[in-house]
DNA sequence: AAATTCTCCTGAAGGC
DNA sequence: TGCCTTCAGGAGAATT
């Protein structure tokens, strides 16, 4: 599922690809993802690529008039392939340029692709989010402000988009174990010192899953169709059952704001 | 206002 | 072997 570091490889995939080349044509087989999927061949052909940017888990092609934005879900995926490559199922959209083409493949079409004719950020999905985790904006004093008298599991405050952006489940997960903190803690009994040290987490692990490709637990690939190697480097997530790598107790799970959390009972509080 | 629940969808896994 | 049921999961929408 794509968090954070899997779509900022694929961006960095996919940007020598595309950057600074015309769309010559596009092909929409599935116009209903999350929204309807505008019809991309009109509103682009003959157009520049000007940037291939991220905000959060979205994509962002900027183009003279607009920008294309677009969000891979749990299941999308995007590859450059030669042009005319035979579809398979779940291929929804191609974009063509010239002799190649940006294919966005997504089972479970929870994905979207939007337009916005002006500035990106402003555009309604985008201009609430949080500041990006890899930045300076996002700091332990940020997520200790935004804890104040919330009763919420801290783990749900993490994945909050309103609150620090791109933070999923599989990262949080992780996070919360560097950081020694129980997922499903109340946000407002976490230290400010505490609160520090899942910053500065958040921060490694993402930075750490992005060196490495990503994380691939079924289907992640990157643009050449290739697997991220941040798996095997896991703690948790995915590990119920297992023997914790720092203490050897077994790894548990419950459910944390309807989410499945993976947590070690006795390195974290 | 904050917290919780529901929703979209398909593939994988488990039961029988 | 194969059909049926269950469930995960990002994040917006609806509900409490």
């Amino acid at each position: 599922m794509p968090e954070l570091p899997e779509v900022e490889t694929t961006r960095r995939g996919i940007a020598p690809h595309i950057d600074r080349q015309t769309v010559s044509g596009a092909v929409v087989r599935q116009a209903m993802l999350r929204w309807p999927v505008p019809d991309l061949a009109t509103l682009l052909t003959g157009h520049t690529v000007r940037g291939v940017e991220r905000r959060a888990k979205y994509l962002l092609l900027r183009f003279d008039h607009g920008s294309l934005i677009i969000h891979l879900g749990m299941s999308g995926n995007l590859r450059v392939l030669a042009a005319g490559s035979p579809p398979r199922t779940h291929d929804h959209v191609d974009l063509v340029f010239g002799n190649r083409c940006l294919r966005l493949h997504d089972p479970r079409r929870f994905g979207a692709v939007l337009w916005a004719d002006g500035d990106p950020l402003k555009h309604p999905r985008l201009r609430d989010l949080g500041p990006e985790p890899l930045s300076d904006a996002f700091d332990g004093g940020l997520l200790h402000r935004a804890a104040r008298g919330r009763k919420i599991a801290v783990k749900s405050l993490l994945m909050d988009g309103r609150i620090v952006v791109g933070v999923g489940n599989i990262y949080a997960t992780e996070a919360l174990f560097h950081a020694g903190i129980h997922p499903a803690r109340a946000s407002q009994r976490v230290s400010h010192a505490r609160f520090d040290r899942l910053a500065d987490e958040v921060k490694k692990v993402l930075a750490h899953a992005i060196e490495r490709g990503g994380t691939t637990l079924r289907d992640f690939v990157n643009e050449s169709g290739e697997p991220g190697y941040f798996a095997q480097e896991l703690f948790v997530y995915g590990r119920a059952g297992q023997p914790c790598k720092v203490c050897g107790s077994a790894i548990r799970t419950r459910q944390v704001g309807q989410r499945a959390s993976a947590f070690c009972p006795r390195c974290q509080h």
